[in-house]
DNA sequence: GCATTTATTTGCGTATACATTACAGAATGC
DNA sequence: GCATTCTGTAATGTATACGCAAATAAATGC
């Protein structure tokens, strides 16, 4: 198992990775103010390790610690969407062509591969928690193979973001067929060794599924996820 | 005046800018190892501001917590710096874009045309010091007039980690004419609202300072700056 | 009754003390 | 002489205590 909770994980890594669960989970709400010592309680430690958790996921953009009124879970706005989509559609497609040039061979795009094959199961399914899991570790995956440490890290950050957005919009949206055929076109020009091509259709991809998901936010007056 | 060192701001915020200039500053040195005792007395503050400080300045990339060594200070390689410039291109290229797109005002894009300005004097008086301060100015503000406030937050963060590499690179590089012809060019398209243009061509800017600064690095050996 | 001032409370920032743990070097067994 | 275990120490991780400043409640003057 990978449950070395009290064991060697320090009480600030587990601090910062309840936190972290609690607000992807939405069981600390967007927007909501907790105080450090009811987090502490809560998680059963000091105020010590909250603290230096919650200073780490304010730099990551998950929450803010204003003086007195306790660490408030930073809401995502349709407009925060916008910054966070049009980042990662230069990072990823940049990652794409790189992977491009990179001449993996087909075993090392296998992840790929296998994730594409899971969504397009998913879909046939109509199972789009499924669906949605598949797609994260395809955009995973693709930035690990773009090979740049700190655009993955730069990716991960903005995909925590996202996440609570898209367990809303999931299951509003058209399903993701289109964006499967796109997942296919890529990772053709990755395997075929084509950077501009690569590069150019993630970038379409993403510019879609931005458009589609903004859209969807303003037309539900979805504003602070 | 804008000190207001021990009166407002607190310790936690002075060490964090204390330690962020004596890194950018060489003072505490690339690879080097220090106790955060050390740097409690240093700075006059206990340890707990320091730890939060460290924790800040570690998830921006300035250095690393190491349980029993110490705070290090992170050496910046020619890999790291190509993993820097390519996201630098590609967010910097966007924030060139948006800004053609927003249809700023000859007074709105008065700042840039200022560093540009200085930018040609300084060349004229050989000033390097004075030219990499406009520069940098330069690409600030540009990216402040995309108006991403993460796009702006990231280039920020790897702006610092490139800062000392360029002190060391900036007398061995053949003066930036080019480098000025190519801001100028930047700065027509985005006055003339070519989103395109301003893209493009800030990217081939972007790309020839990589090619340049790395080259630069590893012709000369230059491996943890 | 309203405004202004004064208490009181509450939560954070920081110092400090303590527990923990990884490493170094000594000591012991073989 | 080598490996192994033991023990001491140094530095971190964490708890706790306390002062201070801000927010709220109470009280006083008008």
């Amino acid at each position: 198992m990978k449950d070395q909770d009290a064991k060697t994980l320090s009480n600030t890594k587990r601090a910062v990775r309840d936190l972290r669960r609690m607000i992807l989970s939405g069981e600390l709400a967007a927007g909501t103010d907790h105080l450090e010592s009811e987090l502490a309680e809560t998680l059963g430690m000091s105020r010590t390790p909250i603290r230096e958790a919650a200073l780490m996921l304010e730099s990551k953009g998950l929450l803010e610690m204003r003086p007195r009124k306790g660490v408030r879970i930073l809401p995502v706005s349709s407009d925060d969407m916008r910054e966070i989509y049009d980042i990662l559609t230069e990072l990823e497609s940049l990652a794409a062509q790189r992977a491009a040039e990179a001449g993996y061979s087909v075993d090392e795009l296998a992840v790929l591969a296998g994730s594409i094959a899971n969504m397009d199961q998913a879909i046939e399914a109509e199972d789009l928690e499924a669906w949605a899991e598949a797609d994260e570790l395809f955009h995973q995956e693709l930035v690990r193979l773009g090979g740049n440490k700190r655009v993955e890290a730069i990716v991960a950050m903005m995909s925590d973001q996202v996440r609570r957005a898209r367990a809303t919009t999931l299951f509003i949206r058209p399903l993701p067929v289109k964006s499967n055929e796109d997942h296919r076109v890529v990772f053709q020009a990755i395997s075929e060794g084509r950077p501009d091509t690569a590069r150019e259709r993630h970038r379409e991809h993403r510019l879609q599924a931005q458009a589609m998901l903004c859209g969807i936010l303003e037309k539900h007056r979805l504003n602070s996820l």
